[in-house]
RNA sequence: GCCCCCAUCGUCCAGCGGCCUAGGACGCCGCCCUUUCAAGGCGGAAACGGGGAUUCGAAUUCCCCUGGGGGCACCA
């Protein structure tokens, strides 16, 4: 089996396109076949070098290793595409010395009133083949006189094109629907339907595995590929992924490039696993399951047919699990450098320290990497920002003067500064001032981390060290 | 307008003629745990789009309708 890959580099990875990507790379990974990354870069006009790098980074982040292709070569290369022009030439100049493409002089204004025409007319739009019974001497005359011409391929006519895709099963064209398309524009250079097919035959790609939104262009390809006297391939039309508006996910939709996930915490992990589920399932009502368990298990004919809506809700969630399952030292280590951007300092010896102290108590409670800063930062910040709603509510209260000022007498006495024995002295408060955990812990958590939402306390406190809590408790003591 | 594809809880999947009073996951609701927030545990509400046909029997097969999606470029 060798599938392929064929990003256009004219915008970032999107989501939707990764899936594909990720499906591609299921079933080479799982027949043991080859992943070929080509890129489709025939439009000079909106590639660019800023998009073919997302893409390769994008790939590469997830850990989809391709064995053939851009960057690291094999036995076809070149793999890009604006590196095989003249292949494509060669290919159509073929195709019309056998005349199975023609030259057509239309202009895209005649093209464009004609089109709207028909379809007033409510017949097929396309192109009516009005250029393929000119005179070959007519031809040849006007292309002497240099008039722009594109090169179209001759539909067979009347006819059908009919293939078994890998996931739809039996899909059927007729060719009235499929218009003569334009295999080289009139500067000469190939379009996407052209250069597409010549690689794929060219690559002895046997699965061209894509999005849905190609199926009606499978027609043209088939074609294409029989007039070059080869086989077709086996097609596997992907459905798209959706918007929550239930349309095509787009940039409309936020966050559709891939990475935006990756700068917002996600791991790569939990975004294969997401992306498998999309279209796609282990069986065994499993949904959290390893990129080793997925190739074991995938067929191209397993995939879903109907088109999935893409749940953020889910993501975030799974994601948190992946979290979960991370070794503390993976933790750490990728979430330390942000809280240090955060913090804009890098950590001292004592800081790592103390982020040892808080980092499994904030693993469990995260669904996102970025959101670590916001969790720890009172720990590593001499002025504490109080949240104005939590003033209010909590230390506003006149059990707040009350709990802070047990909580200080308690604490400074303290001997062993570890969170059993922080525990066991505020436990000590409450039963002395007959105060609740609520009610007398609050407030202790407001003057310590600004907020009423924190890592649990006692451990928080330990954290902090016994010096800079008793500052910050009294210094709030004093502001009531 | 024309062509193609699709159709199970709000969402993602399971189901491939009887095991279905339709199963799991996210989300939602309730309870438990609990110093907050999470996590975790337990429970709940929630779907086979409609109509025909085949069959002893249809979520599962066929047809029509409806609905949704995609495509109709000298873009990819």
């Amino acid at each position: 089996m060798r599938v392929r890959f064929a990003p256009s580099p004219t915008g970032f990875l999107h989501v939707g396109a990764t899936r594909t990507a990720l499906f591609n790379w299921l079933a080479a990974r799982h027949s043991g076949g080859v992943f070929i990354l080509r890129s489709d870069d025939t439009d000079q006009e909106r590639g660019s070098d800023e998009f073919y790098a997302d893409i390769l980074d994008g790939l590469n982040w997830l850990g989809l290793q391709w064995d053939e292709g851009i960057e690291v070569g094999g036995p076809y290369e070149p793999y890009r595409q604006s590196e095989r022009l003249e292949r494509y030439s060669e290919v159509a100049a073929r195709l019309a010395a056998d005349e199975k493409a023609y030259r057509c002089f239309c202009t895209a204004a005649e093209l464009d009133e004609r089109r709207k025409a028909a379809q007033a007319e409510g017949r097929p739009p396309g192109y009516d083949g009005r250029c393929r019974t000119l005179e070959p001497s007519e031809v040849a005359g006007r292309l002497e006189a240099n008039e722009p011409a594109v090169l179209r391929l001759a539909v067979p006519r009347p006819g059908t094109t009919t293939f078994q895709d890998v996931v739809r099963e039996e899909v059927s064209f007729d060719h009235e629907h499929v218009e003569d398309f334009v295999l080289l524009r009139s500067d000469g250079s190939p379009t996407y339907h052209l250069a597409s097919t010549v690689d794929d035959v060219d690559f002895e790609i046997t699965h061209v595995v894509r999005g849905e939104d190609l199926l009606s262009s499978t027609p043209k390809h088939i074609l294409i590929t029989e007039a070059m006297g080869a086989a077709p391939p086996a097609y596997a039309h992907v459905s798209l992924l959706l918007g929550p508006d239930g349309r095509k996910l787009s940039k409309r939709h936020g966050d559709t490039a891939l990475h935006s996930y990756r700068n917002g915490g996600f791991l790569p992990e939990a975004v294969l696993n997401y992306l498998g589920l999309l279209g796609w399932s282990f069986g065994d009502d499993e949904s959290i399951f390893s990129t080793a368990e997925m190739v074991e298990r995938f067929e191209l004919d397993d995939i879903q047919k109907n088109p999935a809506v893409f749940d953020n809700d889910k993501l975030l969630w799974m994601n948190g699990v992946y979290i979960r399952e991370l070794e503390l030292d993976d933790f750490i280590a990728r979430t330390r450098p942000l809280v240090e951007a955060d913090l804009g300092r890098e950590f001292t010896v004592e800081d790592l320290e103390t982020y040892r102290l808080v980092a499994p108590l904030i693993q469990e409670r995260m669904k996102v990497l970025t959101e670590a800063p916001d969790q720890v930062r009172f720990l590593f910040v001499s002025d504490v920002a109080y949240d104005d709603a939590a003033w209010k509510k909590v230390l506003a209260k006149p059990e707040a003067r009350v709990s802070l000022e047990g909580a200080l007498s308690r604490l400074s006495d303290l001997g062993e500064w570890v969170s059993e024995s922080i525990e066991g002295a505020l436990r000590e408060m409450l039963a002395e001032l007959g105060l609740n955990a609520s009610k007398g812990l609050q407030p202790v958590r407001v003057a310590i981390t600004g907020s009423r939402i924190s890592p649990p306390l006692f451990e928080s406190l330990a954290a902090l060290g016994k010096e800079e809590s008793l500052r910050r408790l009294r210094d709030v003591f004093g502001r009531l």
